[in-house]
DNA sequence: GAGTGGTCTAGACCACGAA
DNA sequence: TCGTGGTCTAGACCACTCG
């Protein structure tokens, strides 16, 4: 089927191509799980060049839709958007009262061989010896702590070296330096919770206060967990802060 | 000054030439604020074509570094990347419990002359008349709220029609229906409460537990607020899931 | 070996911003 | 009016996957 796009001066063409290909793919004209046409196909049919056609897929691989691999093909991963926003700004951990900068206090570390409850959690099969390790996080002016973290990181790289002292990296990027390795996702959960006697004397807070607590797990290049972070924040000394912006140029 | 950049068979062209641009800014050459040279320029200094140029400065402008306006250039906006992840997936709200669809009970709405520290919070002139919308959100089950809204909407925007009842669709996408107007930028504040007996007794959970905050500004193209949102969630009924996605390929 | 997506070239026209 | 970035064409070669 040839379908005729509009000359330029109007919408670009890859939008419009973008556009198209949305709607065939909600109303099941390729389904999800199955292949687009090839590039060269879709040249064809829209009468387009490759440079089109190629930013009109790029648009749905942005939406989180398809995937493209070569030497097989553009794969329809779901037959709506899954990505709501094209960029993340401003990091992700920001502070109120202006401390930017902070560093982790390593209190200790150890090997541990998770079971039950923990095993879970970290979706490893019990007897797996993973890395514990723990510490408070403090502004550079090192009053208060402003989080109390516990880490867990993969058997495969438990032997990272350098975990003392006070930290100014992120573990997950010491991970990243010894191992060649590349964090590719992560996925956060956030909740809040009240912080027992303990906690709250760890923190230096009132027992009974609330507390943030963001769960932070990191996943390479194959979806294999890499590192698992739990950090509990007093409520009043921490605002989790983050910027999204939307990129979005396909019409729905 | 020209320099040469490797043939084809290691990394890309426009790869390599997006780490020398990033070196290059972070060292000065190019200072913030300023300009890069045009892409027919760069195209000569390299020596490659203008589609590798572009897919490099692309690269930049993803990494929040530079922005490019038609008829202008290329303007460096920082000298390190601003972007984390290129991606967040999972929308902006998952609940525990696989409860996905909530709805939005309506309970009230009225103008509003905004004074004080709400003026404050809405960076808004003391007087400006705003719409405030109040209501909770359920699960489909529609057994106890998971969370308490308040919504305010800027003046310009206040005469939308249609928030009555139960609504499934967020506030924000009312918006950009009715007015023809794009949300580009969000931001949002996470914060750990404790639930006062008023908050409680509207929550159905129990007084002095903890809540969750979520704050959300809704800013259009011109960063302009369109909507402020604050929502408290019972800390039992609802975790914040949300999963990035890095995808830099920039070497640094 | 045939076909895929990834990279790259050398052109071209356009709308828009600035002088 | 001129130069910018945005869009678009028609080619090309490559590494890779798969039969």
């Amino acid at each position: 089927m040839t379908v005729k796009i509009e000359a330029p001066g109007g919408r670009p063409r890859y939008l419009q191509l973008a556009t198209t290909l949305v709607h065939e793919i909600r109303t099941g004209r390729y389904p999800v799980g199955g292949l687009l046409p090839t590039e060269f196909e879709l040249c064809d049919q829209f009468g387009v060049s490759r440079f089109t056609v190629r930013e009109a897929v790029k648009q749905l691989v942005q939406m989180g839709m398809v995937t493209r691999q070569p030497g097989v093909g553009s794969r329809v991963l779901a037959a709506a958007p899954v990505t709501q926003y094209t960029q993340t700004m401003s990091g992700i951990t920001d502070l109120r009262q202006y401390a930017y900068e902070t560093s982790l206090e390593i209190e200790g570390q150890a090997l541990l061989e998770v079971q039950g409850e923990l095993a879970d959690t970290l979706d490893a099969s019990p007897g797996e010896t993973w890395l514990h390790v723990w510490g408070l996080r403090y502004t550079e002016a090192h009053d208060a702590p402003i989080c109390m973290t516990d880490a867990y990181v993969a058997p495969a790289f438990r032997s990272v070296s350098g975990l003392s002292g006070r930290m100014t990296r992120a573990l997950y990027a010491v991970l990243e330096e010894q191992f060649d390795l590349q964090i590719k996702t992560v996925h956060q959960d956030i909740r809040a919770v009240v912080l027992d006697k303990a906690a709250a004397r760890r923190l230096d807070a009132k027992p009974g206060s609330a507390g943030l607590r963001l769960e932070r797990r990191y996943l390479d290049a194959r979806d294999e967990l890499v590192e698992l972070a739990i950090s509990v924040h007093p409520a009043d000394r921490f605002t989790y802060r983050e910027s999204f912006r939307r990129d979005w140029q396909v019409s729905m």
